[in-house]
DNA sequence: ACCTTGCCTGCAATCGGTTTCAGTACGAGC
DNA sequence: GCTCGTACTGAAACCGATTGCAGGCAAGGT
């Protein structure tokens, strides 16, 4: 009943505590049948060690902390599937920080690293101003940022190729032959949303095509604002009006293809549309969403990585001028994939009659 | 650089290492002027006490841990918007566990609660035998399920009224008149699931209605197999062919809309549709969805407050035969509600010609 | 018979707090 | 001038591990 301590399985097996210390750390001096032995007096008993004691003594908790925007969103529940697998793997786990609206990042950020309750952090797709988290890495702590918004700041990350993966949305769309295509913006804050909108101008002018201002509709995510500014979209006369949409997100493409429904017009036949995450649903929707594919979990997987190195190597290394980490800031910018589906079709054939020249290819 | 002590802070405000201690205990006895002292200094020299000491001298970690079956469920989000709410209030932060497919439950339950890791866990919809968590909670752990798919074990938990739910939502579609109404089933390995359908079949009998087994498809949640049995469905001779479907979640609704349109019938004017959760999308496709809101967000908040409660009081209550809450299972079951959008309407007036006799309503 | 080597013991310091307790300094109240 | 209460001190024990070190003991090599 009372918790058993590392004192009571030692006496418990006829040892030492010591002993059954360098057993727990699987330290080499140990004879392999006494360590069994002890294992299995603990397994017998269920002991497991204290974990605060092991922290205190260790001066390092194997917990990460994991600041996340919230979970609903696809993105968070991948890159999660992803570091966990490989935290989990490595004996640590993870301390979620859900930031709602108010939370106090600076005192949450000093709770979690300076009373060293986290051995480093992984922020996803962070909204709050990194300046005290480049400080405290710059002393020393462990951080990789996931899927920023930011821009560039001094700190690890790991993001997707937002830019190429514009890129390549229109390159899809513009080889189906669609000339005038309606950009739908996410939340522009974000820096993937900025690299997705450069994608998108960059693609139309390298085709000579000049980019629409009345083609770019703000949506910042919000399927009703969505949904009104797809309608002044689709109520354009019909030589302005786009035969395309490039959707900053999968869940942006839905609020646009609902507009198009409302507004008479059928997906592809009339109106193409590109989405870009490729969620879950993306493909039992009707129709099925032609969308660009991030690898959220590989992401996870590689921040995780890259985090545990960075905890790794020394365990409390507090000692020796600890600036080693200068040498290059690790940025992994990931690849994005075109998945097609059946939401892009060729450009309608009763629009725009007059001598459409495909234009140079790169 | 190197970490503060509780100790420099006492140097630092000329004070002695237990009136900072008090300082940091919230104790009445420090004078109020001191404590205002104290606590600059600290702010100053950004102290935090160190969270592996506290939790070791204090027998106690203010971590619960939340077991999830993944992160990609809307309910799994939302129950943790609530929890976090609650647990964020109160000082406590979360240690997430991803019950992924092969972890090893028994050892993992041993890490957190053993070791004391942390102070509680809070069970999120858990497929795996609970054995083992009853007698931690007879050991005096807390723990809390929510959502639990289990058939009732002795443990406090919180979950919505499925069964209300089911028949609120027949209700519904009986009041609109129709009689051949479908089940499509979601993994009726889950309590919830089970406790839906047994609310359809009792809806349906005290209707006077006789349930056709030919129209309950079991769906397990899983898209593909959704469309196929709606298929099934769809492809009967009109006069069998249902003119509603309860889905056993929004997602199973999706699908079964999904074939419906396949196979050439539009909702709700040829065929209801009502779902169960009320996901975020469920207002945003087309049509709206009509379907039966689960408290989710509530749910989490009250389950979090519980397993405080649980905490509380006793900190470290090894102590005194513990075993004071044989009293009663605090089990929460709470209401749903129904959520009227687009997509039932009453019974199809071009259907069955020959003689169906409306059957006396109840 | 001597020296290694391998395995283990016991003791003690350490991690950074909490908590208790006897004791002191000081001002107020009588 | 005495007592009392308040605010604080300083020392010490404690939480449950890790780590280092001197030393013991037995088996094995030479």
């Amino acid at each position: 009943m009372a918790k058993l301590t590392i004192r009571d399985i030692a006496a418990l097996s006829g040892l030492s505590k010591s002993t059954v210390s360098l057993v727990l750390n699987n330290s080499p001096k140990v004879d392999p049948a006494t360590r069994r032995h002890v294992l299995a007096v603990m397994r017998r008993h269920r002991y497991v060690p204290s974990f605060a004691a092991t922290a205190l003594a260790k001066g390092s908790t194997r917990l990460i902390g994991m600041v996340v925007p919230g979970l609903s969103w696809h993105m968070v529940a991948s890159i999660n599937i992803g570091v966990a697998a490989v935290t989990e793997r490595s004996g640590f786990d993870i301390i979620l920080y859900t930031a709602t609206n108010d939370r106090d990042y600076g005192s949450l950020i000093d709770r979690i690293l300076t009373s060293s309750m986290a051995s480093g952090l992984l922020v996803v797709s962070h909204e709050q101003p990194l300046e005290p988290l480049v400080q405290l890495h710059e002393e020393g702590l462990p951080v990789v940022l996931v899927n920023t918004i930011d821009a560039d700041v001094a700190l690890p990350s790991v993001t997707a190729d937002n830019y190429d993966g514009a890129l390549t949305a229109m390159d899809h769309l513009l080889q189906l032959g669609h000339e005038r295509i309606a950009c739908v913006q996410g939340r522009m804050t974000y820096r993937c949303c900025q690299d997705r909108y450069r994608g998108y101008l960059d693609s139309l002018r390298s085709a000579g095509l000049q980019p629409d201002p009345e083609l770019t509709k703000p949506g910042d995510f919000l399927p009703e604002q969505i949904r009104s500014r797809s309608h002044e979209l689709f109520a354009l006369p019909a030589d302005q009006r786009p035969t395309a949409v490039f959707a900053h997100s999968d869940v942006t493409a839905y609020a646009v293809m609902t507009a198009a429904a409302e507004a008479g017009l059928r997906v592809p036949e009339d109106v193409s549309v590109i989405g870009f995450d490729d969620i879950e649903s993306a493909a039992q929707i009707r129709p099925p969403l032609t969308t660009i594919q991030q690898p959220f979990i590989d992401m996870g997987k590689r921040a995780a990585e890259m985090l545990l190195a960075e905890i790794g190597p020394t365990d409390d290394s507090s000692e020796a001028d600890v600036v080693e980490p200068p040498a290059e800031l690790p940025r992994l910018v990931m690849p994005t994939s075109l998945i097609v589906r059946a939401s892009c079709g060729p450009v309608p054939v009763t629009r725009s009659p007059r001598g459409r020249s495909q234009t140079t290819k790169a």
